[in-house]
DNA sequence: GTCTATAACGAGATAGAC
DNA sequence: GTCTATCTCGTTATAGAC
């Protein structure tokens, strides 16, 4: 009977694949304000109801797409950073902002799903956190490990940011100071506008050779997170 | 027959207006990928076909949204770099970089419509350019200004990048050098990261008074273009 | 000339009966 | 799970009001 279960499992994620392949398909076509529960069963040759099966609405099965782009990029950013693992800190930066804009440019439209502009009447809940946040938390990560060893450059901050920075590094990371977990923060943002820009259209016409801009533009980023020196040697 | 011509014209801008308006209501309410103009000319109170004096289809009516959005941000964005044209380059850079979040804050639909996902199956004619320019060009001047004065801090591209940063110059702004321009279209790029993440909740449980981190974020972007003084006195 | 209304097309979504 | 009747949509041709 385990044998049996094991099958109906099997079964059951196969069909849950293929329910999301299909969606991400309607995703690439349509976007995702127009995703719909019967257009994905008429393509799959089944009825409406029976997808309930598998995703109780419409906005489960895109909380569920929106998980699996999370998690495909993330593992593109964590890989891409494990072959560096062994590099100092900034070329692990670099590769990791390289690899979230090689993933965005081969997934554009799941790109556009999860930094491009909110679906109406959707709101994302909790369960899509962990997910969001595994690019986050490698940037993070990198810079722990050159403030545990040669240490970071440091700015002061302004005044009237303290307050909120003191709670953003006790929120995010403790062992990062105030004026690290700033800058940090801020970079992590502005990777993700170099990143829509080329793929939404904005650098039509503005930057034509973008991977050499983007590399100098991810380089100055590592800059401002303090990873300030050009690295001869290898481990932090 | 001034009179009558100027009637009949003041009429159709009037029409034009409120199509416009109430094509805005619905994309705050159901996104511009469902945009309709049959539903704008119910809520209007006419007949579907009657708008086709105005727009000659949905894509036009588009168009025309996404143009007013890019104007009404690039006067924003002006007029708030007016009341300190007296100031020194940096004063001006955060000043205007402010005045997008603020506007951003304001707007955030039109924001999304014209830094958000593409719309499937529109594509920007190129009538477009000019408005979207607006933003990116005075920032463009108010590093020209900063050059051409006490001069900006400079740094080295990365070299396989000079071809590209030499065709950016000679088209955006042929007045400053590569080195300048390469750092300054990805402050520009960043800029709409950092707007971006705040609108589109990439910032919530992460930043939570953004207004001082923002200006701090702001405040390194110009030191990035290398608008680096913290300037005591006023004029360049 | 300038506009709005009517009616229709072909395509797609949707609701409910069976 | 199937079928049908009724919605939506963009768009056009045409007729008539001002």
């Amino acid at each position: 009977m385990s044998t049996a279960r094991g099958a109906r499992a099997r079964a059951r994620i196969e069909v849950t694949a293929a329910i999301k392949d299909e969606a991400r398909r309607q995703l690439a076509a349509d976007g995702a304000a127009k995703l719909s529960l019967r257009a994905v069963a008429r393509e799959l040759g089944v009825v409406s109801s029976a997808l309930y099966r598998y995703f109780p609405s419409r906005d489960d099965l895109l909380t569920a797409l929106i998980i699996d782009a999370y998690n495909s990029l993330g593992e593109a950013a964590e890989s891409a950073h494990t072959v560096v693992a062994e590099a100092g800190p900034r070329a692990r930066w670099i590769a990791v902002c390289l690899a979230a804009r090689r993933w965005a440019l081969a997934h554009p439209h799941e790109y556009a799903l999860i930094y491009g502009s909110p679906v109406p009447g959707y709101v994302a809940p909790q369960e899509t956190v962990p997910a969001a946040a595994r690019v986050g938390l490698l940037l993070i990560g990198v810079v722990r490990d050159a403030y545990r060893g040669k240490g970071v450059a440091r700015s002061a901050l302004a005044a009237d940011l303290t307050a909120e920075a003191r709670r953003m590094s006790a929120d995010l990371a403790p062992d990062l100071p105030p004026d690290v977990i700033v800058p940090l923060v801020a970079a992590w943002a502005q990777l993700y506008g170099l990143i829509g820009f080329e793929l939404f259209g904005q650098f039509n016409r503005v930057v034509e050779d973008r991977e050499p801009f983007f590399r100098q533009a991810v380089e100055r980023l590592a800059h401002d997170v303090g990873l300030v020196h050009p690295e001869p040697g290898t481990a932090a």
